[in-house]
DNA sequence: GCCGTTTTCGGCCCGACTGTTTTCAGTCG
């Protein structure tokens, strides 16, 4: 838990040098900064490895700032930081989150006016203060106005499975205009990263103009933010911000590849084209102004010696390293997907009945699905007593008589506190896949917290852990668990981890993915459907599958029901 | 402050848009 507190330190410290006007290293800073937000182990634990030594290994991380992790490893402080915080007044760095501000001109603004905080911001704003400086005018003021109601609004980052449908909508609007020839999100939303800041679009056009013209006028446009000949950002009635470039087809590649990002990536990847002597900018690669490829991504990565890689890899994770040694993973994708483990009907807190859910799986093209609804103590959602569950059980082997798809009776079984299980051992046994989840308590140490997980990965009934970390996105902190541990625990028992496709949850989250995946885990990846329109959550979690770099072999549901039968032991 | 198959010193991604501006700096992604 320290990687998270240690980024925004970093991020902090670059400000501040920033602010005080110091050359190069606030980019240093931000570098290690993005690193260690990234990693997929704690700082503490690579520590533990072989000290300062261990820690340079990070990206972007050398003696100095080794040295400041570790001394925050062993007093919770760094002295230097302390020290620069001081030297400024306390919410001075905030200005520079605000939208069209940086280090310069919050700089000015403070050395002028004493503003020191989006508050006094929006007081000398509205007093008029801001336009009589002499190096801002009417219009700054306007936009500070404007972009103070933003601000307040929507600090928060959008869920992928809000984002995605309203790109698609935008989208599919400007697909029908005989101006736009191909046309792709790009930004962290191609990526599928779990949030999203604002959506990006690319297309290709021979009358750039005529493009502007149309998205800016979008039926889902609140307000315009910026408007040019290539480039738009507006501002959508949901209060995200899409933005629109339009480039010629023959650099369609390139830009898609510099859209799509990340910034890492991006820059290594120019790194690795300087080396060869050539320049890599989102119009194409070039050799002394010569242009040489750009026309599709495959093309970009090719001429750079490296294999053309998913979006949802370009992090900046050791992607580029596995591309060069020609060991970048297959990409489990929607269409391995057989089945559902984990759907509630009814007889819980779903919205639809088991024939339902069962017919809407089948309509999807699955093998399979699992019914999975709530035990005793999640009274809320009105878990199932065991006569209830016994009952069900019935109903379910009494129905699949009318599918061709198989239904599997399972159940989401609370974790107890304790960390035994809702239902006893003799209620196990009766059915076909049993999933376990933690719903209560969520406070405990993280010692506790991890022992009660174990305990109930321990029971030999048990074959799968729901959505293992228990966080709510935006709303709830994770567990306090020692995931190596639960990992480690998990593979030798040769538990399954969910991946839950949830647009809330998307839990495992990517990077414990990728490093349970490491511990030998496999993967179920589920809808946690409450109604039948959710069953479509699957591609989110598949896309979350995707970001922690596993293949078609690494998740169970991508075996067919007589594979599934027989890993689960089931007649 | 970091980094190195041009370098242990001297670089550090690069281009669009806005407005502070009429030839350029600041900010953003």
């Amino acid at each position: 838990m320290n990687n998270l507190e240690l980024a925004r330190i970093f991020y902090e410290i670059a400000d501040i040098l920033e602010m005080k006007e110091v050359e190069w290293k606030p980019r240093a800073y931000r570098k290690a900064a993005q690193a260690i937000e990234n990693l997929s182990e704690d700082v503490s634990e690579i520590y533990k490895k072989s000290g300062i030594k261990s820690l340079e290994e990070i990206p972007g991380v050398g003696e100095s700032i080794a040295e400041k992790i570790e001394e925050f490893l062993k007093t919770k402080h760094i002295k230097t930081y302390e020290k620069l915080k001081r030297s400024l007044p306390k919410h001075l760095t905030e200005l520079m989150e605000f939208q069209g501000l940086g280090a310069k001109r919050a700089n000015i603004l403070y050395k002028k006016l004493k503003i020191k905080s989006i508050k006094d911001l929006e007081k000398a704003a509205k007093q008029h203060k801001i336009s009589k400086l002499q190096s801002f005018k009417i219009k700054t003021e306007e936009n500070i106005l404007k972009g103070i109601e933003l601000f307040k609004k929507s600090s928060q980052r959008t869920l992928l499975g809000i984002a995605l449908p309203i790109a698609n909508n935008l989208i599919n609007e400007l697909k029908k205009s005989k101006y736009v020839n191909k046309i792709s999100v790009a930004g962290s939303l191609r990526r599928r990263a779990e949030t999203i800041g604002d959506i990006d679009i690319l297309a290709t056009s021979s009358q750039p103009q005529k493009v502007m013209d149309l998205f800016t006028a979008l039926p889902d446009v609140k307000r315009i933010l910026a408007k040019g000949s290539t480039k738009s950002i507006v501002l959508l009635k949901n209060n995200m911000q899409a933005d629109i470039r339009v480039i010629e087809d023959k650099s369609f590649g390139a830009a898609l590849q510099y859209f799509t990002g990340n910034k890492e990536h991006n820059i290594k990847l120019r790194g690795i084209a300087i080396k060869k002597g050539l320049k890599l900018n989102e119009y194409g690669i070039s050799k002394k102004e010569k242009y040489i490829s750009g026309k599709t991504e495959e093309d970009v990565y090719k001429t750079l010696g490296l294999n053309y890689m998913d979006p949802e890899l370009r992090e900046n994770t050791g992607e580029i390293e596995a591309s060069l040694k020609n060991k970048l993973p297959k990409l489990v994708s929607l269409k391995d997907i057989q089945g559902d483990f984990h759907v509630h009907t009814i007889e819980s807190d779903g919205n639809n009945t088991i024939e339902e859910m069962a017919s809407a799986a089948q309509k999807l093209g699955y093998e399979y699905i699992c019914i999975t609804d709530h035990s005793k103590s999640t009274y809320i959602a009105h878990g199932l007593k065991e006569d209830r569950l016994l009952g069900h059980i019935k109903n379910i082997r009494k129905l699949q008589k009318k599918f061709k798809i198989k239904i599997f009776a399972g159940s989401e079984i609370d974790i107890l506190p304790d960390g035994t299980l809702d239902y006893p051992d003799e209620i196990l046994k009766k059915l076909d896949i049993v999933s376990v989840s933690v719903h209560s308590n969520f406070k405990k140490q993280e010692k506790d917290a991890t022992n009660r997980i174990i305990k109930a990965l321990e029971n030999k009934y048990v074959h799968i852990l729901n959505h293992p970390t228990n966080r709510l996105i935006n709303e709830r902190e994770p567990l306090s668990l020692d995931l190596d541990k639960i990992f480690k625990v998990a593979s030798e028992n040769k538990k399954i981890l969910e991946i839950n496709s949830h647009p809330n949850r998307l839990d495992l989250k990517d990077v414990y993915i990728k490093k349970a995946k490491e511990y030998g885990c496999k993967f179920s990846i589920s809808t946690d459907a409450h109604s039948t329109n959710s069953l479509r959550y699957m591609e989110l979690g598949v896309s979350q599958a995707r970001r922690g770099w596993c293949e078609k072999k690494d998740i169970v549901n991508a075996l067919s029901l007589k594979e599934i039968e027989k890993l689960f032991n089931i007649k």
